[in-house]
DNA sequence: AATGAATGAGATTTCATTCAT
DNA sequence: AATGAATGAAATCTCATTCAT
């Protein structure tokens, strides 16, 4: 990846920039990593494209070069947790078969605590209230069908409608884990042993569920 | 269910006018309606005062009146359901002794989703991320304290660190299931069913914490 | 000036208000009280009816029915300035024979300061660049037209013209004095003797403009 | 005259953008114009940005750019005066030593009402009852220590406190000159004489004041 | 007659987005 | 291509004044 020197000749006296090389990857990353701080601080609707900008290094003009819209920010940050969830349930699954019902817990929910979700901007995103965006209801459905499978393809005879099931749980359990990045350690593990009693009890061969 | 009540908000050296006549309160309370209405709508921070005042019927000068600004009439909204919160538990408190594990749990988790988080508008002002209000910490802590509280009524034997973090978790059940109001039945038993085992495995006497 | 026994009836467990009688004249008094409150302390256009109503302990309804918009507040004060204007220059000049031009001086800038342009507000309403009001003009040139007259009383050869000129540098001075109050001791001093030296200067027999 | 610069104003955590290409010091420039006029026409609190954009012919958005907020207007307006008081003095004060006390009075007048009070959007402003200026204080401040400082340079033997209080009588008298900039001739030819007068009655060698 | 409530025009301010150099 | 400037719709909030009980 060459950078290009990048001479510019600062005519009137104005305050030499910091070379603003332009490199498309570069700046893109600088901008949608500033996105999530902001949005992350602020939430979506408060964040401005002006404080992004400030905070990436760009200017406003600059970062409409890249981005048409604030929307479309927002949506290539959870298109690439999307991305980001088939690349890390992929690896997940090819390993999922060895795995003891315990195990698949802890590994499931920490995959998605920690890698899956761990953007706190991604978090406010999906609870945002912005009606124009299937993006973010592409990615949890998305994570919720790479969820269920897993379960499956771990026990292959859990019904399809119990996984999808499950795996909202799951998957809430997760959300709700990396929404409050803050939560003490005794309290996170009790959430993931929370999570995995109740796949003891989803996924122990002849289970019934509990009338109730 | 309380009319506006922050006679002391420094804020702009304006207070809140409690409405005197009953025309007022009939307005107030139309005001709150559509405020939640729209809150859970939008959101926050998308929400308008002029939407607001249009649902309500009220012209915005009116909602003026009775509201100084945006931020009251959430913190109105919480400090309502920080009111509703507490006759809820006192009432479910009085009963606890009799309670089985079982009962407990669902009792519990049913009067958080139905009475207590039950507006949805809630909800979303507790993900909120608005930087200025106290009201929403208070709400969130006195709801916690009083889980904590009523487990401890029930099994006296908890610690009250457990029960803390024990409450921490079933609060934040309790608003996975009140924030996604469209939660299919099934998933909403298996999330009551996680929460019992939860429950079971933590108050049955002489348990001991699952080592990681 | 009887006061009326007010029995109100408190219905509805309101608190019940320290009794308004509603004495015109005591009512209108202390709403004019309140407006020169305000309006000394945030000027003619920062004052609102609102707050002049509450220091007044009127309510804003009952504050219509004496003034009928805003500007006849300002009005009154105005015109009860230029009434006490007219009192004090009455008294002020039935003596002025006998006084030195140095008594004259002191005693003409005295009685303006502390006497005619004593209220802060009566100041705030002349600087205030209010179009519309006619009551401060008049007020304006009325004094202006009773310092010269006091002027002539005293030397009965002074043109009419110079007379006029130099009640207005008087009217400023006296208006600088009045319109700062904090000024030191020493100031003020310093201004009546300006006041006197420029006195002496121009009523002394024979005196001569000095040319520029 | 310069720019604003009041890169740290931690109001609302905006900060005045100094404007970085020509066409928008010409913008800036219009601006400041027109908030000159239409303060001095209306007053600080009767003038409307609305009408400040369009007198100047920016919308209203553009004025938002370079000031943040109303306040900043007035701001830059004093700031400037300020300014510009320091260049006039520092001049003034390098030919003072020459100046017979006569001269000196007719100058530091002279200046003080034509060149630094000429606007009467200032001298509107200094009037103005707005609370939160630090600047207008600075203003007032500065312009009596230089006056004192010239006074002083001009006559070394003039005790500092006698310099400090004759200064603010000529300020004072500079300011009903430069308010009432619709004073005839012959009255502003009073009070320039009476400050003359009062000049050589304090700066004369082996003068005392007048006991009152 | 007293007064709480209603009104609505208008003021300030914000911000996503586009323009022009 | 980079970026400062322009735009304007829309949001929050204010307040003099009138209404209705």
């Amino acid at each position: 990846m060459s950078i290009p020197s990048h001479k510019s000749s600062p005519k009137k006296g104005r305050a030499v920039q910091a070379p603003q090389r332009s490199n498309g990857k570069v700046r893109v990353a600088a901008i949608l990593e500033a996105a999530a701080v902001v949005i992350a601080e602020k939430g979506y609707e408060a964040a401005t494209m002006a404080e992004i900008a400030a905070r990436s290094g760009a200017k406003i003009g600059s970062l409409y070069r890249f981005f048409p819209n604030k929307e479309s920010l927002a949506d290539t940050i959870v298109v690439s947790a999307r991305e980001n969830l088939d690349t890390v349930f992929d690896k997940f699954d090819a390993g999922v078969h060895a795995l003891s019902i315990r195990a698949l817990a802890d590994n499931l929910v920490a995959g998605l605590v920690e890698q899956v979700f761990a953007k706190p901007a991604l978090m406010k995103l999906m609870d945002a209230s912005v009606d124009w965006s299937v993006k973010r209801e592409e990615f949890k459905s998305a994570a919720l069908r790479r969820i269920a499978r897993t379960l499956v393809i771990h026990s292959p005879n859990l019904p399809q409608k119990s996984a999808e099931d499950i795996a909202l749980v799951i998957l809430l359990n997760a959300k709700a884990m990396a929404t409050h990045p803050d939560l003490r350690d005794s309290v996170l593990h009790e959430f993931r042993d929370m999570t995995r009693l109740f796949l003891q009890s989803r996924l122990r061969p002849g289970r019934r569920s509990i009338p109730s």
